[in-house]
DNA sequence: TCTCATTTTGAGTGATTATTCAAAATACTG
DNA sequence: CAGTATTTTGAATAATCACTCAAAATGAGA
């Protein structure tokens, strides 16, 4: 029996870019062939369908966020400073030419109205890692705080997300971030 | 000579309610033909083309918004209470069962990969915004807080509207609303 | 090397896309 | 009422959409 001839990760991460960059409806399976390579029937043979590889890509960027988030958090002196790490991190990317936000976020925005699966696993990412924060931060905090912060951190990562299209706002969102979350070891 | 058959904002407003449910690439003329009851001739007769619709109806959303902000804050005794007000608003809209998040937060991260001009567009009134915040704080605090507690509001605001898709999360909201606004007049 | 399950191919499917346009209907002006 | 500028109509356009499938190519096990 032939086995796949091309790699199923390096397939994905190409599918991420499109669809991080475009969104599902703004992508076509069209732009798929081109950026993979691959021929349309071998696509349909491997994944199923659009939404099937879209869920694919969105599942491996998830879990690239999430393992990313774990090393920082882990590697880091305290919960606190660890955040601080990610937040900075955050603010970064978006002075990057080629930003477009967070493909998890866009996707919970992009296809909220059709009761999408694509919509609900998104969202269940994101829940995720507000609970992965919680997780880290109730080592340091009683549970009450540790809740509390967790979704005050997520709100500033979500605000963050979508402020940092504006050119030129970095320096803003650290302040602003600073501002909204005094209880963070800020340096 | 003969007169439109029609009233354009409510054309409009149709066209609001399907392109911000849907996004661009998500609705289709089609679509728009369906949910105003205009035949697609007497559409791009009047409007052009879908962008210059999307536009017009993006257009609308935004001077509704911002004057109900303007009224909202003219008429709050206090900047502080007037954007608690605000808050509050926004928190409950995410509550609806029929809630999309914000149609210009939704452009702007739909359509920022095209560098398109839809994109810009959301983006410059959303800046707007921030500028019509900042300007009602200025009467109550010196430049530089003022300047900085728009940006925190804003990031509050754009965090709410992603987080609002969350089944439930009225009450964390408004909780994690105050840990990271604390200088506001919370009753 | 032969077998055969699996993978790849790429032209082709019918549906849907945004948009057009000539003809018909309309309503203001003189 | 006649004249005319404007609006409405809706079938038609070419392009693109997601997806299919029979046939060819492939490669691991016998």
């Amino acid at each position: 029996m032939a086995k796949a001839q091309f790699d199923r990760n390096d397939i994905l991460d190409k599918s991420i870019q499109l669809f991080w960059r475009h969104g599902f409806s703004g992508s076509s399976m069209q732009q798929v062939v081109q950026a993979t390579g691959l021929k349309p029937g071998s696509i349909y043979h491997s994944f199923g369908s659009k939404e099937a590889l879209f869920r694919e890509a969105l599942d491996r960027y998830a879990q690239k966020s999430i393992a990313h988030i774990r090393r920082l958090m882990d590697s880091a002196p305290s919960a606190g400073e660890g955040i601080c790490a990610h937040l900075e991190a955050v603010v970064e990317q978006s002075t990057r030419e080629d930003y477009c936000s967070c493909f998890l976020i866009k996707t919970r925005l992009e296809l909220a109205a059709e009761a999408n699966q694509l919509h609900k696993f998104a969202s269940a990412k994101l829940d995720e890692i507000e609970e992965l924060f919680r997780s880290y931060l109730a080592k340091e905090f009683d549970e009450t705080t540790s809740r509390q912060r967790a979704v005050s951190l997520m709100l500033h990562i979500f605000g963050v997300r979508v402020y940092g299209y504006r050119q030129g706002s970095a320096e803003r969102m650290r302040l602003g971030v600073k501002e909204g979350l005094p209880w963070l070891p800020w340096k």
